[in-house]
DNA sequence: CATGAATGAGTATTCATTCAT
DNA sequence: AATGAATGAATACTCATTCAT
């Protein structure tokens, strides 16, 4: 569509990558889908491991900055964590072909040493984990919450926050609790009243 | 190992398919794995998807009766969901091949329309799913929680029981809490003073 | 059926290299058909190319005894190729197998070099050119036809009754002239009145 | 030869198919022969039997062009007929390779439902039949032949032309009459003196 | 007579990638 | 920037045949 024949390519491969995962996409199938010639991918890419490489890391720059983006001042630490939460049952919705891509084709890529996969993750790990880390040391000072100890929390919620994910894109026809209910199973195990 | 080819034949494309993935896997790699000429893969097997498909129902098998085993009497309805969580933790370790096996291509198998891993995920949601939600249930009645809704309580148990699983199979050299730390969090959640 | 298992295994490859052609024959397939295991057919026979020549020798042997079984005495030569050309029109009626056998799968096998398709052609060609042409030189001996030269004669009458053969097998569907035309046609080139 | 490598591939499989047949002959075999890689022909064509289809359909076209540049107009309508006959005598000798194709293949594949092979034998059984029949009936109509039925004796004469061409490519060690006696035979058939 | 298990050699086809232009 | 032609290396799968029992 867009006259950027390279932005066609990457945009090619993400759906078939998403939709059918990476092995199982051949370089003809994306040309064919990107209105190209195979050639061409080797003209802006150095190959197909190398467009897949590029459309994660452009997914993650996104989700990165999204992260960053979220509302840094807020009545209560907590709000903080809903709003991390909220944040990654909403990408399910509007980014499916994105969390797929991702979700379907990083854990076998995670199986190869040194993947660009790898490095992303452990990316995603420290953001998410320091975001959640930050809110939990600052709600103890505060006394909002009695969340001890702080890592162990964070990872516990940390691993919330990808199930909730996973599952909204998986499992899209399973019935799946409202934020509310998240949010309050939080709640409940942070805040003892 | 054992005298009969079509264990070996089993056990060779386990072990492949959980350290490289099922496209990553040719039928000659499991020939010479297994010490078994490529024939006789499609003597005893219909073919590659049939010896996947065999391997991910026998593990699924023993996943679903060491689940039945779990203890039934316990002191506590959260003494049920503690067995749980301890379980999981538990396969991690014990059983690493088999859950980097599913893990890592079964989410790929999804994509696909009619996947024997579709039906196999279903039943495991369905098995520990309902586990669960007996125990809330149980624990409600006896006002050992309060847990509403209970639905919701345990879908969000279950996503936290899966993930745990992933996190101790594929991110090994991360720190992970121990068992008490989560079996802490939910009890949290769970039981209010 | 028949409690002739070498027999069994003879009629299901007959049947099955007639609808299929012999290379499109497995030797699974004719096992199968036969209710039988494959070690079986090498048992009873060297290969599949030895069941293909039992069969071809059996159904040619046949073929020539009916032959051979043509009435002796009749009122005139002509009388003797009108029962030859009938006798050919029956069999693709009665014998429809066996004829799509020789037919499909001989042209094929006559391209290599010694096949016992070969010498069977041969023998056929020699049996009915025989019969053809003792009935022409007997004919003009009595002055009942003007057939010259008897060889050539001997030949297109041949082809015409080999054709005969061929259509009525693989054109089923298409119009084909009744009996008494084909009988006239000739009778109507050799008996000048 | 030619630089042209899909015209290489067209005749090496050619060459092949005629000589061994076309389930005898691998891929492997018709890359070597064209002096060209195995993944060229299926750049070039969707396979081996879509190479085989376009290898009859352009013998055919070129077969069903030279029956319609055979003469128009000629004395008698015999003439026709007798040119028909010696057109196909001489395709024996002048294209031996084509006719060998045609005639040891097809039987076969007329076997399968619906292949490409039936629609040209019905192609050339409608442009041969429709040449004589027109032949018979202007003939009738001149008062030249007393040929009657005209279908019937069509289908006769068609066999026999068809017959001769296969004799001249199996057998041609076999002695054959020539033309002129063929000739004169169907002549004796048509022309009552 | 009969078979379950096993295999050497192949068989059509695919795929990521490159070359010449 | 773009492509038609071409290929090395697989790749899942098949087949006639044999062996041990």
């Amino acid at each position: 569509m867009a006259k950027n024949k390279k932005q066609d390519i990457l945009d090619a491969s993400a759906e078939l990558f998403a939709s059918q995962g990476f092995d199982n996409t051949t370089t003809l199938m994306i040309a064919k889908e990107a209105r190209v010639t195979e050639p061409l991918l080797y003209y802006h890419f150095k190959g197909k491991e190398d467009i897949f490489s590029k459309i994660i890391h452009d997914v993650f720059k996104e989700y990165a900055q999204a992260i960053e983006d979220l509302p840094k001042n807020t009545d209560t630490e907590f709000e903080k964590l809903a709003n991390l939460i909220r944040f990654h049952m909403h990408i399910a919705e509007k980014r499916p072909r994105e969390a797929r891509l991702l979700l379907a084709n990083c854990p076998l890529k995670l199986l190869q040493r040194n993947h660009a996969c790898k490095e992303i993750m452990e990316s995603q790990h420290e953001i998410v984990q320091g975001y959640i880390q930050q809110c939990l040391e600052a709600g103890n000072a505060k006394g909002e919450f009695d969340a001890q100890p702080v890592d162990h929390m964070a990872i516990i919620l940390f691993s919330l926050v990808n199930e909730i994910l996973r599952r909204k894109t998986f499992c899209k026809d399973d019935p799946w609790p409202d934020e509310d209910a998240v949010i309050d199973f939080c709640k409940r195990a942070l805040i003892r009243l």
